[in-house]
DNA sequence: GCCAACGTTGGC
DNA sequence: GCCAACGTTGGC
């Protein structure tokens, strides 16, 4: 099983949506960025875990927890061309952009603050806090997984 | 709302 | 394929 961070902006999508989609699976669409595709794509996996993290918001960190039900296929909403996230030169039998499925698991009672994040000794390869920080998909190993997860709760 | 970082586009 | 212009992200 591998560890994750997904950014999203809580005044479009929050933690308290997903939790109020109850046992609901929620697609996680709109990934535009080829190297955050190539990890929904190839790498995030059935059972992965997810923080979700708030971004461009009163508070940014991570407000809690999510899990992959189902790995990386085509996101229908490149097709559509209703949708914002329309792409015209994505054609069906070559998709070009990819969603997972995920799933409520765990909300923080506070969120782990952006700050106190870039402060802690052991996240510092994280790409969420090098600079830039744009990805809006990124990996987290193990120990920083436990050493958010301890921090966060 | 500002602005730095950085990804994408398009002319050449 | 270079690179300047432009658009977007996202913290503050």
């Amino acid at each position: 099983m591998a560890y994750w961070l997904f950014k999203t902006e809580p005044d479009a999508f929050s933690i308290d949506d997903l939790a109020n989609r109850e046992n609901q699976t929620e697609p996680w669409d709109g990934v535009r960025n080829y190297q955050a595709r190539n990890f929904l794509r190839d790498d995030v996996a059935l059972g992965d875990r997810v923080f979700i993290y708030h971004s461009s918001c009163k508070h940014v960190g991570i407000a809690g927890v999510a899990e992959v039900v189902k790995a990386g296929y085509p996101d229908a909403t490149q097709f559509d061309p209703e949708s914002n996230y329309y792409d015209p030169k994505s054609l069906p039998e070559s998709p070009r952009w990819f969603r997972v499925d995920v799933k409520f698991v765990e909300k923080f009672h506070k969120v782990l603050p952006l700050a106190e994040i870039k402060a802690m000794p052991a996240i510092v390869e994280l790409p969420l806090v090098k600079k830039g920080g744009r990805l809006s998909i990124m990996p987290v190993s193990e120990s920083e997984w436990q050493q958010l997860y301890a921090a966060a709760r």
